[in-house]
DNA sequence: ACAAAAATTAACCAAATGGTTGAATTATTT
DNA sequence: AAATAATTCAACCATTTGGTTAATTTTTGT
């Protein structure tokens, strides 16, 4: 019996969407549950092609089920893609606010933070180029939930590096800017891959090697462009 | 009679591909043109929500003609967005590197470059997810356009990086990690602007300044992050 | 071992969508 | 002004595609 999916109904409700995301990845191991090569499936085509862009069959094929277990287990296109859509949201956007409210001064806090979260986007290298084109097609959709997940979880940082800026330990920036520079150095390489590969000359490879350089670079480099040297 | 699209066929030529680009911007005062409308219509929607999201009545109704005309002087949905897809590269690529490539010395360069193409991206805000999604999805259409248009021109830029470098004007990082954390700084809040509109809780209006207040900022700022301050 | 439930499939269906056609209208040419 | 060419449109068409159904196989519970 089809019964998983009357979670869908409570998506505004993040602690009972959580729970059933973190029994999805539970489920991961089993690797011959259907429902989860549906998903796998499911996620690698929306990802690569959008909601529109993806085919029903296509996502059949690539978990090697009859198209019809996907109406089984989802009900119907949208019901899958909003799972998708939510989870890929899960996966890289509260870690963000997450990671900005440790107890930690700030130096130290935004090495570490350019670290863990670059090593969360390299594990999910599709989702953000995914989950930025569906919001611009659709900035409603999944809007509170979004809000819910990281709304204003991030002015306290934001609020940190005010203070540090008044003691005149940063740059001087308003902290808006400081924290869209963090988050575009962070992540546009990964958004705009193809473009880098040309551009720069590197096969599939070599873009790899590029980005693990730019981890290890990152961190301290960000410190430097945001901390204001003691001269 | 239906001639102009024959053009298409010379894709890989820039030379004729640019003459007829410009051909097409010269119409752009010709407001009755309902070639141009449809075109434009086209633009509009291609960019906001991609080739497989795009509906040909959707065009039609912006353009305000028949679905038909569409067809009339387009041949083919494929065919319309080819030309849309094309114009957009063609609007923020080839920039990139003519401005990078004038002769001047590094920090001048980088203030300049950042200026204007600060100024490009902001007259055409939804072409890098566009172009960005389009090309995730199938990187090789195109891609010999591409490297056309950009190709192997910015390595004399990232040459004078490394040459400035040598001599320790500049930051310690490669060249290429230099060029990444530009485009990035630039171009990122311009993808993400629905998340960073959530996250810094700011309407259209306030995005809006902020962006102004970065382009401002973002100048002077590039280049103290990548010339060595002399001390 | 049997019955009930769950999972799976092939064949089909209906709506959406890109595309065509032929007639009608408007503009151009001579 | 007549003839020719270009433009526009309403009605249609064919394919793609998401979705359904009914029958079959497999699993589960007793």
């Amino acid at each position: 019996m089809v019964n998983f999916c009357a979670g869908l109904l409570y998506v505004w409700s993040s602690e009972i969407e959580i729970l059933e995301v973190e029994l999805m990845e539970d489920k991961t191991t089993d690797q011959s549950s259907t429902e989860l090569k549906i998903f796998e499936a499911a996620r690698e085509v929306f990802q690569a092609k959008g909601l529109e862009g993806a085919r029903m069959q296509e996502i059949a094929d690539k978990a090697e089920i009859n198209k019809s277990m996907l109406h089984y287990y989802y009900r119907s296109k949208a019901k899958l893609f909003e799972k998708v859509y939510q989870l890929s949201i899960i996966k890289v956007i509260p870690k963000i606010a997450e990671l900005l409210n440790e107890n930690l001064p700030l130096e130290q806090k935004l090495r570490s933070f350019v670290d863990k979260y670059l090593e969360i986007v390299k594990a999910n290298p599709d989702i953000p180029l995914f989950v930025l084109h569906e919001m611009n097609k659709d900035p409603n959709r999944l809007r509170n939930f979004m809000i819910d997940q990281i709304g204003k979880k991030v002015q306290p940082f934001l609020q940190q590096i005010r203070e540090e800026r008044e003691k005149g330990n940063t740059v001087d920036l308003p902290a808006e800017q400081i924290m869209v520079n963090i988050m575009s150095l962070m992540i546009f390489p990964f958004i705009a891959r193809p473009v880098f590969k040309t551009i720069l000359d590197k096969d599939d490879e070599g873009y790899e090697a590029f980005i693990e350089e730019r981890h290890r670079i990152l961190p301290d480099y960000v410190v430097s462009i945001v901390m204001k040297k003691s001269s």
